[in-house]
DNA sequence: CCCGGCCTAAACCGACCGGTCTACTCGGAT
DNA sequence: ATCCGAGTAGACCGGTCGGTTTAGGCCGGG
């Protein structure tokens, strides 16, 4: 049971998670969540003090999980460091194409709904952010390493160039409808920001 | 008398705009508008059918002034192209400051919040956006004839690009609370991306 | 066997939401 | 002098919001 309880926990987070990326944080009330999840009222303010506790849950819940996937994508030893950032890249299409371009990234919709507002989620989306930036300077560093890039690149400052181009490009198919600005955007930063050696 | 009323309704759409680009669209009231303008219910809805048909005269006003703005700067022809959307890049960077980092952009709020859900609200987005870019577009095709970019480059595309960047540079200001993504995005956008020539 | 705590279940709360409605003010045309 | 419509004023509506409370089912340990 115990075990079971537990997935309570973290099938509210899983579901938060889904609407709030689809509907927005203040757009998505707690009823529409536990109807989604079938979990009654009383096991909601069990499991989290607020809305906003669990607004923070989510995104320690999303993070968890989206370090897996960094992992799988950019540790991928069998395949070329400037490689795998396209893969990632190409990942992020394939999710927003399987999501009808409707979704967009979550911690983008929460920095842009939030960040301004609310010191706790500013603060906990700035480590989110830096952690991700670090991994791709993490990729590039390496890339510069082998060659595939100019000896004066700055892994840094690409990086969160690649973070900060790169959820422009997502709000920018929520609104076209179409893959297309996220690959724009790849194709020149591949092309025009990256191509150096 | 007709003067002055016609001053309610576009000062509902000021307020309107400030409070949105501030709280975001779900999460500001149409009370609160009304409070803040000093303006009693009965008038909103005198004035505009719904919250939705309210909100999409908040963009037709807001992209009305910021074409006057775009004029202004775009089209200065005692400036160099390239420098006038340098002067356009440090004018939003100013704006972010004077606003704490808290604030954003409106259409870009309105794209996170709505585009995945409300067609006529994406739809509109999207004229505005595209304008946007013919406008940035128009501004590197003349500095593409002058010599200042090299001639393969392809003005639209960069256009798009810088557009794409922007939105995320002003995203991950409101994250970070301070103007360093957004004055990093514009020197790698400059050194990296138009350099060429 | 029964106790005590984990967790579910849902009725309930005041506040506030977007939206409606009616009463009213007031300036200009007749 | 009167009337008419533009626009103001705000009470009011059903519904939903985030959050609280009370009751009880389930289950392991004594």
């Amino acid at each position: 049971a115990r075990v079971g309880r537990a997935d309570t926990r973290s099938q509210l987070l899983q579901v938060g998670a889904e609407l709030i990326s689809t509907q927005g944080y203040n757009n998505t009330g707690i009823k529409a969540i536990l109807d989604a999840a079938g979990v009654p009222k009383g096991s909601f303010y069990y499991y989290f003090a607020s809305k906003e506790d669990f607004g923070l849950a989510v995104i320690e819940h999303f993070d968890a999980h989206y370090q897996d996937k960094l992992d799988r994508i950019l540790d991928d030893d069998a395949v070329a460091p400037l490689e795998r950032l396209r893969n990632f890249l190409e990942a992020g299409i394939t999710e927003m194409g399987a999501g009808d371009f409707a979704r967009g990234c979550l911690m983008g919709n929460l920095a842009q709904e939030l960040a301004g507002q609310n010191a706790a989620f500013r603060e906990r989306l700035q480590e989110v952010f830096s952690g991700w930036t670090a991994r791709f300077a993490e990729c590039l560093a390496t890339a510069r390493r082998r060659g595939d890039l100019a000896p004066d690149s700055e892994p840094e400052q690409l990086a969160e160039f690649l973070l900060v181009g790169w959820e422009g490009a997502v709000l920018r198919a929520k609104v076209t409808r179409d893959p297309q600005p996220m690959q724009a955007f790849r194709d020149t930063f591949f092309e025009r920001v990256l191509a150096r050696a």
